[in-house]
DNA sequence: GACTTGACTAGAC
DNA sequence: AGTCTAGCCAAGT
């Protein structure tokens, strides 16, 4: 249900491998909720800030993260430090994408 | 229980 | 290619 869907989401965003990145429309989709995308979204503001969320990214492959909490060093920052290429504010998605083995 | 809000998205302008 | 609009989900008022 909705709590295990949470629970989909957090074990999903944390496997995102280092380089790689994930759109909040692909996570929802994956974790069978196609159009929770925004809930993905609100679970990644309020929910453990010990996962990956600099690696979930909006379909356009912008950068979701304009304001980052009290660290604030930027998504953007921390996304470079994995070796992705990000211009503009932005990611190659056809080259970041990550593409999620297996379930859920 | 209805209304509002938001780290979303696809489609129309 | 950038901006605006409507649709969807869960959680908070």
């Amino acid at each position: 249900m909705d709590q295990q869907f949470k629970k989909a989401v957090y074990r999903l965003v944390s496997d995102i491998p280092i380089g790689r990145v994930m759109t909040y429309g692909q996570v929802a989709a994956y974790c069978q909720r196609p159009y929770a995308a925004r809930v993905v979204g609100q679970i990644a503001h309020f929910g453990p800030l010990d996962l990956p969320w600099h690696r979930v990214v909006y379909s356009t492959g912008k950068l979701a993260g304009g304001f980052v909490p009290n660290g604030r060093l930027g998504q953007r920052q921390l996304l470079e430090s994995e070796n992705i290429v990000v211009t503009e504010d932005r990611v190659d998605l056809s080259k970041y994408q990550w593409k999620p083995i297996k379930y859920i």
